[in-house]
RNA sequence: CGGGGCGUAGCGCAGCUUGGUAGCGCGCACGGUUCGGGACCGUGAGGUCGGAGGUUCGAAUCCUCUCGCCCCGACCA
């Protein structure tokens, strides 16, 4: 037992010394559970805005988290660096990044007027290194990977340690011969995710993202499932099939009821006063719902304004969108640019008569005789028919929502809110193309790195941990990741209890047990409110009644009752039930 | 970037409308009583009222500018 467990088990703790500087009341700043907790428990203290320091409970969270990460990126014959955070320029100039990361790459200037940056992320960095370094495919496969600072510049960083403009992050970046290769080194690096939320207590989906301004070609994220998370995720609930809510494929829906499938001609109906598509619906009355009608939006990318049509009850998804178009993204035209392309006051555009490209969803064209704008204030069309009354090309461009079928098989999917805890990434030769990082192969001949990159957010991950594992009184750290596995708590003013509590922990501490021993002369009150809140998973309470009939109370914080153990069994107690804790 | 809210003691807040000695609770220090789910009494320390400028005999309070923090939205027609 003593040598299955981590070294940072140790550092067993009087209170009385440690510096946990708790709350009673709530910070007025915070309003998410992990960001309160944290502050409350005085495991983080803010600087400024998504700048925290990590007091003690804090950093032994992190260190247990990272240790389990590290345990298991070794596994996989991963090799741990350190790069540098503060880089210079050249490398983000060279592949293009110094412009496209915009303003959310921290700039500086050095005493020479040189450009550097706090780096975001390394593929850049991690590649120059590479390129140097490795000539042959004989040193490939390498997997490199890091637990250090990254900074972002957000545009808006929020609640707590959920989202940073300084965060730790373990990146890691693997090396190979091939496409096939790296697609193996892809996969193994997701069996690796696996294990590591698992082993973290976890309750998380994989699921189909994105790969954003890293670029590259697949890649799948580890959302932490939770009703606080910033990410919109739909799920199957009958297959495996999960993907964010950005790039989600939704069947198509059930048709509108509609009792009239014959083609009706088209009219033009004075509509004042229906901007939104819920006045709309009121205004026509009787069967109508907002799945009878078209959504029109302008979306600008670079110089061109496009139209997207999708059904009333449904949203754009505006990345989907920029595929298909194949733009870098779109955005929502502003009122002014739809009046100036239209000619029409926002709320009555339509597709019928508009001589640009059209995008129509598949379920938008679906819909007969649909009521759209009319592109005159302040008129709608009744009986819009595509390819009737317009022409428009059809892609998949709508939010998949929560009911919509599943791509893959006949279930429904189902909307949840996650956390991005991990994002795994194929990355290809974007950058080893970019910036020359070529290998010869047995041939000889120069060949491209293949490359994948893969993040795991790690002081991320400890809030996400406390959105899933708190309840009224305070935190639930799982075992793996709790700053002490067990809190000691003497209670009453006699000497005994604290004699014999320090006894145990004493003797917790031979076994390596890193314990929390509340030696403070507080009332048994604070003591256990303070435990909880602290989300230790053990306690031993050690009180003159139970001494006198030879036991102590061992309790989880998950449980409301408490056992008693008999005094000589305590530390065999404690130790059996972190086993049992631990799995 | 846009919109909203908030900056007064370590934390949570009142005072501002109607300008005139800066307050309350928690916490902290000391003394006493208490002691199995955030006790009680007494005494005390602690504040450039976010900052700058202005109006005024006098500004936490009125005016202007500025900085910081939190939330919502990323304009869904």
């Amino acid at each position: 037992m003593e040598t299955l467990r981590p070294a940072c088990y140790d550092g067993a703790m009087r209170y009385s010394r440690a510096f946990i500087p708790t709350l009673k009341e709530v910070p007025k700043d915070a309003t998410m559970p992990s960001h309160v907790l944290m502050l409350r428990a005085g495991y983080a203290r803010m600087v400024g805005a998504g700048i925290y320091e990590l007091l003690p409970l804090g950093t032994r969270v992190l260190h247990k988290i990272e240790q389990i990460v590290r345990e298991e990126m070794d596994a996989a014959g991963a090799q741990e660096l350190l790069m540098p955070t503060f880089v210079p320029g050249e490398y983000f100039k060279e592949t293009g990044r110094w412009d496209l990361y915009g303003p959310t790459l921290l700039r500086i200037k050095d005493r020479k007027g040189g450009e550097y940056h706090l780096a975001p992320t390394h593929e850049e960095i991690i590649t120059d290194l590479v390129r140097r370094e490795v000539k042959s495919y004989r040193q490939l496969p390498l997997n490199l990977y890091q637990i250090q600072l990254k900074y972002r510049d957000e545009p808006r960083p929020r609640a707590g340690l959920l989202r940073c403009r300084e965060f730790i992050m373990k990146d890691a970046y693997s090396f190979d011969v091939s496409e096939e290769a790296a697609l193996k080194s892809y996969e193994q690096m997701r069996d690796t995710y696996h294990r590591i939320f698992k082993r973290l207590g976890l309750e998380y989906r994989v699921v189909e993202a994105d790969s954003g301004a890293i670029g590259g070609k697949q890649s799948a994220e580890f959302q932490v499932l939770a009703q606080t998370g910033e990410d919109w995720i739909v799920a199957c609930g009958a297959c495996d099939y999960a993907a964010n809510a950005e790039v989600a494929q939704a069947g198509p829906a059930a048709p509108p009821a509609n009792g009239a499938a014959d083609l009706q001609p088209l009219e033009k109906v004075k509509t004042p006063d229906t901007r939104s598509i819920e006045e709309v619906v009121r205004f026509f009355g009787g069967e109508t719902t907002a799945a009878h009608t078209l959504k029109s939006l302008f979306y600008v990318a670079g110089e061109d304004v496009y139209l997207a049509i999708v059904r009333g009850d449904h949203e754009v998804n505006e990345l989907g969108l920029a595929r298909h178009l194949g733009v870098e993204e779109v955005l929502l035209a502003s009122d002014a640019a739809v009046k100036e392309a239209t000619g029409t006051e926002v709320g009555f555009v339509g597709p019928v008569g508009f001589a640009g490209r059209i995008v129509a969803d598949p379920d938008a064209v679906a819909v007969p005789n649909a009521i759209a704008g009319a592109s005159e204030t302040p008129y709608h069309y009744k009986n819009v028919n595509h390819g009737r009354d317009f022409e428009a090309e059809v892609a998949s461009i709508r939010q998949a929502a929560s009911g919509d079928p599943c791509p893959n098989c006949d279930g429904k999917l189902e909307l949840y809110r996650g956390i991005e805890g991990g994002h795994i990434f194929v990355l290809g030769t974007h950058y080893s193309d970019k910036m020359q990082a070529t290998f010869l192969d047995e041939e000889g001949s120069s060949q491209s790195i293949v490359m994948g990159c893969y993040g795991i957010g790690v002081s991320r991950l400890i809030a996400a941990i406390m959105e899933q594992h708190h309840d009224e009184h305070g935190i639930r750290w799982p075992i793996h990741v709790a700053p002490y596995p067990v809190i000691i708590t003497p209670i009453g003013k006699e000497e005994a209890p604290l004699t014999k509590a320090t006894e145990i922990y004493d003797a917790l501490r031979a076994e390596g047990v890193g314990a929390l021993l509340d030696d403070r002369s507080e009332r048994p009150g604070v003591k256990f409110k303070d435990a909880d809140l602290l989300g230790i998973p053990l306690r031993v309470t050690v009180g003159s009644r139970g001494l006198k009939q030879g036991t102590v109370e061992l309790k989880k914080r998950t449980e409301s009752e408490s056992q008693d153990v008999p005094i000589d069994g305590a530390v065999s107690a404690v130790l059996t039930a972190i086993a049992d804790l631990e799995g």
